[in-house]
DNA sequence: TATGCGTGGAC
DNA sequence: TGTCCAAGCAT
């Protein structure tokens, strides 16, 4: 157990790092003295920490943008179509995350007046946000002292008091652990500076420990074990999945999409037509009766937990047909990237062929 | 507590 | 190429 002042002196030279290397993002404001009372937009942090669960700055910075755009509020974001929501979240992934961005922008409308509830209690009840994202928003939009406690924030611990234990195993210990550091002042601040910390220097692999400002305190960089932590359970294997993708399209361009079921895999997203995805090969049960080709070329996509390899179907659609499934949509209204990546292959290895045999 | 849920970049 | 990984949540 660290003293006190060994704990204040640990996060003061935190955010004096803090201070000089934050890295500007828009949904940030610059870092605090303490004394310019600036605060993030708290409808900006909610959309930004949701956007960055279990994804990448990197990735997040141009989706962050389109819907501040599109929807400078809650209440904008409130009275948005689902399709629009589901087409501007198309390529970032866990898709449920919009579905509940969604319901929880309707119940801080509906129920809170259009205000984000400012503890990390009540956020802790809004649809898509839990632990961490709840302590992040309270910390960082009200100046709330709570812990806040990512991926980054597990690295950093366990590494700077050298947890041997496996995560998820050691994840109430490395909580606790990060629980004792959280100063009382500038706890938005803290939060953001110790993930820039494992963003940029307490990196997964090769951690830059000679320019960290917690190196002299790291117990793992004094037993040479920085870059080996956090250790983590073994992960299953992937299986691989086969399935069929069934691209129509009539002869005036439109395209034959359906909506995919509200929940499970890719829920709510625009998708083709096709079998179910299973370890044995799927039976054809094409959409509407057409003369269909498959292409030589299949869409290859890992999941989280699995490979799939889509053997892809065309067919010009006839005039008239009547499909079983989904509904045609107008080319000059068709936006591949409102499709899921996985379906947007699909149509980049079907669109040459397809537009040869019209 | 374990599992399902995406994607793109780094190596 | 394959594997690992990222500011987690819901069930």
């Amino acid at each position: 157990m660290r003293e006190a002042a060994d704990t204040a002196r640990l996060s003061g030279a935190l955010l004096e790092w803090y201070d000089r290397h934050a890295r500007v993002m828009p949904w940030r404001v610059a870092p605090r003295d303490g004394r310019s009372g600036l605060r993030a937009d708290p409808y900006a942090v909610w959309l930004s920490e949701v956007m960055l669960q279990q994804t990448t700055v990197a990735a997040v910075r141009p989706y962050f943008e389109t819907f501040t755009r599109r929807w400078p509020t809650v209440r904008a974001l409130a009275a948005a179509e689902d399709a629009e929501v589901m087409g501007a979240w198309a390529g970032l992934g866990y898709y449920a995350r919009a579905r509940n961005l969604l319901k929880c922008a309707r119940v801080v409308t509906d129920d809170h007046d259009g205000r984000f509830p400012d503890s990390y209690a009540a956020l802790l009840k809004l649809p898509g946000v839990g632990p961490y994202t709840a302590a992040a928003i309270a910390a960082i939009a009200f100046d709330r002292p709570e812990v806040v406690v990512d991926g980054n924030v597990e690295r950093v611990m366990a590494r700077l008091h050298d947890i041997r234990a496996p995560l998820p195993t050691a994840k109430p210990e490395l909580t606790a652990l990060a629980a004792r550091l959280t100063p009382r002042k500038r706890p938005g601040d803290y939060a953001q500076a110790v993930m820039d910390l494992g963003a940029t220097v307490c990196t997964p692999r090769s951690p830059a420990c000679g320019i960290c400002p917690w190196m002299q305190d790291c117990a793992a960089r004094a037993a040479g074990a920085a870059a080996e932590l956090p250790r983590k359970l073994p992960k299953k294997a992937k299986p691989v999945r086969l399935g069929i993708a069934y691209v129509a399209q009539r002869t005036d361009g439109a395209l034959l999409l359906e909506r995919r079921a509200a929940r499970g895999l890719l829920g709510g997203m625009l998708g083709w037509p096709g079998s179910d995805w299973a370890e044995t090969a799927p039976d054809p049960a094409p959409p509407l009766d057409a003369q269909w080709e498959e292409l030589d070329a299949e869409a290859r996509h890992t999941f989280t937990h699995f490979h799939l390899r889509l053997r892809i179907h065309i067919a010009t659609a006839p005039p008239g047909a009547t499909p079983s499934r989904g509904q045609f949509v107008e080319r000059t209204r068709f936006r591949p990237a409102e499709l899921p990546t996985v379906m947007r292959k699909v149509f980049d290895l079907a669109h040459g062929r397809l537009d040869e045999i019209r």
